[in-house]
DNA sequence: AATGAATGAGATTTCATTCAT
DNA sequence: GATGAATGAAATCTCATTCAT
């Protein structure tokens, strides 16, 4: 592999786990195993351009496989559905889980990513996810109820999943299916339930 | 209030703000208006010590905050205990968030705290909780269910309120006392849904 | 005892050990018990004085040691005063190890000390050996020789003793009264055997 | 020359003059012309870790000294031997004079140094001495006597001349060539003149 | 006489960055 | 492209000294 990914892989593992003041240009250049100087030859800006630069291409890939994972849910049931939403956000954020600590432990950097970007892609849901719901309702899929608090919950449950991986604190309620399902069903359940 | 008193809480504000990398000694020192040797004369370990002493002096003060809040449960009813609950969560994040705020940002900080604080502290309640709602479905307040999913959708609605409050990016669920007891009213009456 | 005569005791133990540069005002202070600002209330030249107080009662004390053992060695025989000699030299300098052990420790020091004080005490018996040790050749009770080198040899052996002691690294030949009989016998019998 | 050995070598003579406490690592760096940082360049451990290894290079080059010396000593008169063993002595002791200087100097350094080290080189000769001495009384070059009380006075004179180095009091005694022979000629003298 | 908090100059140390090779 | 010695500004830390109480 070139340097340059080299080095943007290394200084994205090293800035997730120490922080950016935590880690030192020297830690990044002997990570992948060359002199102190290397890292001014592919981002003369320094540490700074290589904390920007890392930034930038992990939100657009994460806005990238956000959209490719757009696929319609209307044909799905709402376990389905469900099943798809909570996938996929347990897979993107598997896959760019260094990026989220960053975007989590440095203040700074959320100047530097637009300041809308971790709303839009972690909490449109929220403001989408009503909706979804009261479609389902009026189709008689599930019964009528507090859309906004369902919602809450249903955004809570995924919060939830993306802390654990973020602190290590565990492995969080969606990346065991068996796990998910149960979550699913048992939410399903209660909201499939008639009005008595 | 006593200079010593005074350095711990300025430089738990200035940790939680600029992370302790980025948190100069001299702005510590600044920040009660001394001079620059002040903080050796209280913790010779310099910037480690008062760290150490920070997180040492506060997981402490927090347990004995959620000890006190450890009311009996039993004479309420299952709204009123999730209100007190869920009260008791807030309060507690909200009076410690900057020691809080450390915590998540400081990986090191991990290593200080005992590992199992932050698990005892935030998810005891998880072990706890199925419980908790089996024996209301004893006594018929609640219908029978996945007891397991239930208390995780509980603790994950805490969680979610934590991090919104630790990250600054809203004001979180729970402290607002009408959102807190729609929610409550939402996950209730569909617990006491009779099974069809 | 008074404040001022324990900080002199404490402080000469001190700077004996760990040099005067390796001593800190507050380990004077808290060596008779006493607060941080005490020093500068017997010695409000502070560290510099304390030190230069020391050097010059201890060179008082000990050129009047020196003087106070000035007995006659006229009437003693060549090995009772040599025994009287090394006696009085390990007697002195053990009574002012600490006081010597500075001495040689800070070249600084020896500034403030006159210059001229190690040389008077040490090696003014290098000046006056020879010329004992000639009288004592004319008197028949030892034989002619190079008393210049014999002289040395003399001064040479209360040297190492003195170092040995300075130093730690042994008990010192003079000490033991029955190895210093030893070495004086060993010396006295060569001096006695007559040219051949 | 290289850096790293210019430090070193700067250093060593100012460790030697001011003692560890009173040089400055700034000094050490302007003693080379280079910058601030430098040291650190080199020696990550900063001022200690310089020390270190100032001592333990230093330690190895003089027992590797002492051993280059080690010629054999049969076939010559005990004159001779004498002279040879008082001039490596004041050789190893010229060329190290700094090294020594520290050590005796800063007693930390002691705790370094392995505690044996100066008296294996120093003393180790005390107790072959006696040996050697004997060894030439039974070939009939010298006289029978007290041999320890010899070799101490051989092993004294070699300290005092050591010392007088050390503290810049005096040139010594083995420096010069002239005065390293009478003492020897006064010495084997005495040696071999034959019982009465 | 004694205290000990506070000072601040000066030392050590860190580390992102530069640049000649 | 790569090196690593060198830089120096800025941080941390030390500690003799002062001074109000």
């Amino acid at each position: 592999m070139e340097t340059r990914k080299k080095l943007l892989e290394s200084a994205l593992k090293l800035f997730a786990e120490n922080g950016y003041a935590g880690t030192q240009v020297r830690a990044i250049n002997r990570s992948v195993g060359l002199a102190d100087g290397i890292m001014y030859h592919y981002f003369p800006g320094g540490k700074k351009e290589i904390l920007q630069v890392l930034m930038d291409e992990n939100v657009k890939q994460i806005i990238a496989d956000f959209r490719s994972r757009n696929e319609s849910l209307v044909n799905l049931t709402i376990a389905d559905a469900l099943e798809q939403i909570y996938r996929n956000a347990d897979e993107v954020i598997t896959d760019h889980l260094d990026a989220f600590k960053i975007f989590f432990k440095e203040g700074d950097v959320r100047a530097i990513v637009e300041k809308e970007f971790l709303e839009s892609i972690l909490f449109n849901r929220r403001r989408w996810f009503p909706e979804f719901l009261r479609k389902r309702a009026e189709n008689g899929e599930i019964r009528k109820m507090d859309f906004e608090s369902a919602a809450e919950t249903l955004s809570a449950i995924m919060m939830n999943h993306f802390i654990m991986k973020l602190t290590d604190l565990g492995p969080g309620c969606l990346s065991n299916p068996e796990r998910r399902r149960k979550l699913i069903a048992y939410q399903v359940e209660l909201w499939q339930n008639p009005l008595p």
